[in-house]
DNA sequence: ATTATCTATAGATCTATAGATAATGC
DNA sequence: ATTATCTATAGATCTATAGATAATGC
């Protein structure tokens, strides 16, 4: 029974059992927490029990409810900009098909894996309170002005004329982020490697691309998926 | 200038210009600030504030903030199990396309017109811990069985044998509530018809429906939906 | 008398700060 | 000496109750 003491500082008055450092203990409980009763819901005294320290302990590494939020939303990141453009980079080989095959499943792969569900927190209304929040707004509408551009490209005749541009990205996003959904009413649901296929194949079918075009951007979309995951999207469980 | 001062009991400190009844005051204002704020992060004192009474007053009308939540939800509703019957018995005349684009129409007009966006709601987490929020959950799963019952009727062979039942009812779910968030993103947001159009289609699409049964389902649907309309589905504005 | 409000306030939080303390490291 | 915790607590909420009060209605 090694009794791993090591680091300098006060005891916890519960043994420290973790293996990272407390600030991320400290952003796990949070992200927790914040997911399943909401952020103005959690108290800093239901943050420091999880972890296992006083209440008072928390300041010493954030200066407060809010900071820790920050520091959560800035590590979980939607597909950015800059990782869309590499995506549309490799366009000229591929075709737009694929490209929005491929930005569909990063994306769901992103909200699906990302720890706690925390993609949930840019939709809760007391989060988008917070002024940490302004920078996210801006990109994530980028990111669903990329979705209409890509959409647009692929669509039908009859799509095209039956929805504006802007909706359609509205009506792909709404899907990927059904993902959010899905592990908010159940949060030990995983999503599969199918499941996420069956978003992306939507995706497409929305936009009535035919099913042999479907079925040819798959195969080389899945394939070039693993080029574009982060390992780590945040702190490890 | 008619000072209309009628009814019994002390006089409020901010004279009373509302034309409804105080219940539906607080209601109104209620339901307004937990949608933009988030329930746990919304007092009594603003709800009061924002009627234009003593935070203490609103205890007359109600136990507790958790009362008002629940009336507030009681009154919101999806199209129910019930209602979800009243459609499919028009089945016979109607072929499953065209039910399930009416299914879609009357939900998509229930959440975009429903007053303050009041339907987003049922997907803040704080709201969800509240025991009176147990009933809707059911409601909710048995809804999300209709739209799968029905998209496995319409789906195509390709469909069916790359999504589950239950994934398919999901993802066509997902496509109806994204009307929730895109009236989160833009209080302002208002869903014309032609846009409701379009997430119907696009349901019909994601079960990879033929465009000719599309537009035939699509008038026929369009034509029944005012019948399947409640005309007050909460307190007016 | 009845009704719908008001004022005042108790008791329970919750956040954040100040200062003490128990480790390690030099 | 430095570090990471602890204890204690001030000040600001917030919820809910008790009792007073100003209208209408009979």
């Amino acid at each position: 029974m090694t009794t791993r003491r090591s680091r300098p500082g006060r005891p916890r008055h519960v043994p420290d059992s973790g293996t990272t450092s407390p600030r991320d203990q400290i952003l796990d409980a949070a992200s927790r927490l914040f997911v399943s009763q909401g952020f103005a819901a959690t108290s800093t005294r239901e943050i420091a029990d999880m972890v296992g320290i006083r209440q008072a302990s928390l300041y010493y590494h954030f200066a407060g409810k809010d900071e820790i939020l920050g520091e959560l939303l800035r590590r979980s990141v939607r597909p950015t900009t800059d990782k869309v453009e590499k995506i549309l980079n490799r366009v000229p080989p591929l075709d737009y098909e694929t490209a929005l095959y491929l930005l569909v499943l990063v994306d769901v792969r992103t909200l699906a894996d990302v720890p706690h569900n925390v993609g949930m927190l840019y939709q809760l209304p007391d989060v988008a309170k917070c002024e940490v929040y302004d920078e996210f707004r801006n990109e994530h509408a980028e990111l669903a002005a990329h979705y209409a551009d890509l959409a647009s490209e692929v669509a039908s005749k009859t799509v095209r004329s039956t929805v504006s541009r802007k909706q359609l990205g509205d009506l792909l996003i709404q899907q990927v982020e059904g993902v959010i959904n899905m592990r908010t009413e159940d949060p030990a649901r995983k999503i599969p490697c199918r499941e996420a296929w069956a978003i992306a194949a939507a995706c497409l079918r929305i936009c009535d691309v035919p099913q042999e075009k479907i079925d040819a951007a798959a195969p080389i979309a899945i394939d070039l998926l693993p080029q574009f995951i982060d390992e780590k999207v945040a702190e490890p469980v």
